[in-house]
DNA sequence: AAAGATTTTTAATTTAAATTAAAATATTTT
DNA sequence: AAAATATTTTAATTTAAATTAAAAATCTTT
């Protein structure tokens, strides 16, 4: 595999992120890039022209961006390394999983191949992160599971969900799950929505809350197995 | 702390391990961090003057360098954060001794003290990495032990010494090591000094082999509590 | 103590990445 | 479809670090 620079990691797994949710031939454009990345259209501009030299991304000016194979390749592999790192963190060092995201971010980029394999090993081969974002295997694949965002979870039709992930890491977000007692894996019953601000009425054990659609967002959660 | 970058924390790192085996007020001087850096007289200057700058060293131009307390506190913690993740990475990820040495150079410059707290609890607080060199705490403070060159060791008082650690951490050295079985913490008989190349013939278990000063020049012993 | 050798510093360049402001191109609105 | 608005690119600078070659300082030798 290539060496990349940090920053060049960064654009082709941010791409890959803004990219992979939509359809077949889609472009990221300039500012969705920069705003994802805290930087100015005119720094992602240099870079893409420099990735693109790479053949890392298909790049059509004024359009937007696309990752090839290649840079494709590398995007998974920068999330698997960050991903694993995230989940020692929470697990061996007992980090919240509010504070994990800087560090994995440096951790990401630490170049060794075998170090990756070998944590991976040591780890016991996770599926998920502590945020419950899948982890990709060696080889680039990543575990399947069908989730939906909980607020479009079909009342009527159904009312349990197990808790399977976040869609954003914000730590402020994090820390209000934590709080309120949500965390990846609770079996939550959903008994209600309510049409102001989209609220939903969930309970578990002798707890029962209203949550709006701020968080109903930025939840992902599965159907249990047995109903 | 203050935040420096990797090349800062990588000089202030050599100038402390060139500076401090020696006496109170050496300087070490711009040549021997150039070969030591495998970088140029050039470069070297540059960034001491950026380092005096800051106040992390004592720069007397033409002479040489020291490192202020400030100077010698980053570096102690660079050392530490070195050291740990090698003690990690050999204890728990099963590295080679002779391999962790790459990537722990990248693992140290990881911002982040809690990381680094965290894991010194999770392994334990060691008190030496896999090649025998002192962990410092977090205060920064080296455990103690009297250790002497095997090359020193008067065969004539006393014969026997455990394998306390290695000076050089060369690849090539620590497989030769590997291959013939000696290992930190193992307890060797020194039978003989033989003048030729000041080689040494030692023994332990059914073992008994004789080593020129390349080898003993290199390895650090220490006397046994019960002789 | 002067000549020659070695070491250090200076100064001019290079590279990767970011920033800013101006110019060019798209998109939206009327 | 032209005008107004958005977005994107270009071009000129900035910063950290490295490199190279020339100039300066120091050390060694006689």
């Amino acid at each position: 595999m290539a060496k990349l620079t940090i920053a060049e990691e960064n654009y082709l797994k941010t791409i890959f992120l803004n990219v992979d949710s939509q359809q077949e031939d889609c472009l990221v454009n300039t500012n969705t890039l920069s705003q994802a990345m805290n930087t100015t259209a005119g720094s992602v501009t240099d870079m893409l022209k420099k990735l693109s030299e790479k053949e890392l991304i298909h790049y059509i000016p004024y359009k937007g961006v696309n990752l090839t194979e290649k840079g494709k390749k590398m995007a998974i592999f920068t999330l698997r390394k960050q991903r694993l790192w995230e989940y020692f963190l929470v697990t061996h060092l007992k980090f919240s999983w509010d504070k994990v995201h800087e560090i994995a971010e440096q951790l990401e980029h630490i170049d060794s191949e075998e170090l990756i394999e070998k944590l991976d090993e040591y780890l016991n081969y996770p599926e998920y992160d502590p945020h419950g974002d899948p982890i990709p295997n060696a080889k680039g694949e990543f575990p399947q599971r069908k989730t939906i965002l909980l607020s479009d979870f079909p009342v009527n039709t159904y009312n349990k969900a197990i808790i399977a992930g976040v869609l954003t890491h914000n730590a402020d977000f994090l820390k209000f799950l934590d709080r309120i007692g949500i965390h990846i894996g609770l079996e939550i019953q959903i008994t209600e929505k309510i049409p102001f601000e989209d609220s939903m009425l969930i309970q578990w054990k002798n707890k029962e809350i209203i949550i709006n659609r701020s968080i109903t967002n930025n939840i992902l959660v599965y159907k249990p197995e047995n109903p």
